[in-house]
DNA sequence: TATATGTGCTTGCGCACGCATTGTCAATAA
DNA sequence: TTATTGACAATGCGTGCGCAAGCACATATA
């Protein structure tokens, strides 16, 4: 059994952890919807879109890959509808499905929010870090990732 | 003007740093709202009051110390205060003023959470790392949130 | 003192979310 | 073929949040 109390460097690592992901996100979510009237969640749909194999996605797939629900993704993607961002297709192949899909007015906006949101993280963030730091930051969080996928799995099979 | 692209690193060590966050977040809130049936955000406030000389803080202090808004916070005390959790006082020096202060119940209730959200942070997070790797993280951090800090000053300044 | 302005908290309203349910369709088995 | 089971997306409902407005009180100004 782990011990109860976090040791100095402990606190420190894990609290201001916190802190640090409060500020950047409190930042970029102020930028895009002001600049871009876009949500730090729709953004992040939009990105996925554009990522994708003709620039769709199922709903489903979209849901998975982020926070929310089926439901929430559904009413996310909704929004983007009537905002002309994405359009909606049923799937060809499943009759249940629908597929999101970028459109034109959806990529430009994405490709000027982009550059905003790599511009904000790099001024408030990256900037304050050199090459190798930032290579050990990312072998951190490599090293969480992979342990946290192996966690997920074993708990998948359990079940 | 930065360029608006990331390079390797600079992309892992950012979006895998969300990631980490986010898997980290979704542990600790279900862990928290299953045994103990609280909220992420209820389980500070507690923290925060046990820090708390008397054991007692202010609506405001507590908003601004947080990620929510006042009447965000006005609400949070409140089902804290249904709860059991806290107890709720107006102030004898600012006939205005409330003071949210902590409960038996509600020590009680902290004390076992914070204990579990330790563990939980220790038992997937920190113990992939060593003790010199942790402090360096902390001091990632540390010059990040004081870098903010700055900016942050600066920009009240400026209004 | 009297008036104007500011501050602390609460509340009405609208929005986004999760959960549970529903409708629609696909896949499998009899 | 028909029935069963499961999967995808949409929707009713409840909840928590921010914004803006309101109330009560404090502070500054004349």
């Amino acid at each position: 059994m782990t011990n109860s109390k976090f040791s100095g460097s402990e606190g420190a690592a894990w609290g201001k952890l916190l802190n640090v992901h409060a500020a950047m996100m409190r930042r970029l979510e102020e930028m895009l919807q002001k600049q871009y009237q876009i949500s730090h969640g729709e953004f992040e749909v939009l990105l996925r879109l554009s990522w994708a194999n003709g620039h769709r996605m199922r709903i489903r797939e979209l849901a998975e890959a982020s926070v929310l629900t089926h439901s929430g993704m559904s009413r996310l993607v909704e929004r983007l509808v009537r905002a002309g961002l994405v359009g909606r297709e049923s799937a060809a192949e499943d009759g249940r499905g629908a597929y999101a899909v970028l459109t034109t007015s959806g990529q430009d906006r994405l490709k000027a929010a982009e550059a905003s949101n790599i511009s904000l993280v790099k001024q408030y963030f990256l900037s304050l870090y050199s090459e190798p730091e930032l290579a050990q930051m990312a072998s951190f969080w490599e090293r969480f990732l992979e342990s946290e996928k192996k966690l997920t799995q074993a708990e998948a099979a359990k079940i």
